[in-house]
DNA sequence: TGACAAATGCGTAAAAAATACGCATACTTT
DNA sequence: AAAGTATGCGTATTTTTTACGCATTTGTCA
């Protein structure tokens, strides 16, 4: 291994992740608009590079936090883009990542050192974004829809006290389809994923019981 | 992006391939012994740098052919190792694949510009592979199982005219537990990854359907 | 030859999982 | 009081999975 050979030096990573959310019933996807070339001025997926000295997951969560303030959230490892021509400076792979959070609870920065903007956008009005994303997207949005029901990937959306019936409202957004909301119940108590985390009672409506993720990892997923 | 930021250049992208087969009832993988530093005469699997100018699925290919004289054959992403430390010289990417073959029909190089053996293991007794290799190893027959009947990832081993209890026993071999014959034969005929594709009269035996995968894509599995 | 075993193929019965949908209860609005 | 909505639970039907019986072809061996 020759650290100096032309052909296999000059090779960077980038870290993408798509970073979901349910907001009043829409599903949503966060972009950030970018402040410099390539890609000036385009949107695009959160992500940056990833450094020498960190794994991809640690670069991510780096990234996450510089682009948008983000932390404390899980992600989920699915897919490599390889592309040589995918990034015009140099030869970048990608490595990608699939995040569902609560847009109500975090506070996206719009503007960072490489950002001009940043915003959640409605799914099927994405097109044009920089690089590949729109690949990206498009396979992030399919790995979601097919693991939803597999993982605690909602854990983040919804860490604890959340109801079975808004469970149910958001995998219908995300899923972009109906489910019976019986067989919803059924199905999500059968699998171990969630437990009864207390009772809620509100003005105006029938109480309900709550729920949170159990404390399993988001990670045993199919990849 | 500074292509000459220390933070991110000298990475490096390595490929591994597990390549699996089923030899006479035994299911194995096979590594390649180094010749060269770092872990010189250590067993890994097959695998070598990814170019600046190819996808990884194309480097996969090259890199098969080269140290191990294998062509033609598929294979499926199924993880990433990002540990910076995971090679000694520089910081080594992994982006990980999966194939199955059948041992019989190819011919292994023992000895190439970078290897001075190659051999078949049962993957029982695999262990002290150079690099992260036992890891991924584990993590690939673990990804192996779960998806062996999700798609035609056998179809390297049985290209065409195989019969379905020989897909059957190699099944059972990958597995490494049995299967019953007729829920499987039931299973395979209803999905519809396999059709037939002629009939085999042998001597000593009762006559029995050939068969062939369908012409998908080995990609559409889970990832 | 006839009994037996092995390989192949097909079928049926029971169990489990997924789906469709009825209905009771609590609380609101009109 | 009647109607409407949200929550929770149950039951009937369909589909899928699992267990296993049995017929046919062919070879082996006493």
């Amino acid at each position: 291994m020759d650290i100096n050979n032309p052909l296999y030096s000059k090779q960077g990573i980038h870290l993408v992740n798509a970073l979901f959310t349910v907001d009043r019933g829409k599903f949503k996807v966060l972009l950030i608009k970018r402040k410099n070339q390539p890609y000036k001025d385009k949107w695009i997926l959160v992500g940056g590079a990833c450094y020498n000295n960190e794994t991809v997951e640690n670069g991510m969560k780096r990234e996450m936090q510089e682009k948008t303030g983000i932390t404390g959230v899980d992600f989920q490892l699915f897919g490599v883009y390889s592309n040589p021509n995918r990034s015009p400076l140099m030869r970048m792979l990608a490595v990608a990542f699939i995040s569902v959070i609560d847009c109500e609870k975090v506070k996206v920065l719009t503007q960072t050192q490489k950002t001009s903007d940043a915003e959640w956008f409605e799914i099927d009005k994405v097109k044009g974004l920089g690089y590949d994303h729109d690949e990206i997207l498009a396979d992030a949005v399919k790995y979601l829809k097919n693991n939803i029901f597999s993982s605690n990937i909602l854990k983040n959306l919804f860490p604890h006290n959340f109801t079975l019936p808004l469970l149910h409202k958001a995998s219908e957004s995300i899923l972009g389809k109906k489910i019976d909301r019986r067989n919803f119940r059924k199905k999500l108590l059968s699998t171990h994923i969630i437990e009864e985390d207390g009772i809620l009672t509100q003005k105006g409506k029938k109480s309900a019981k709550l729920y949170k993720f159990c404390e399993n990892d988001v990670e045993n997923l199919k990849f």
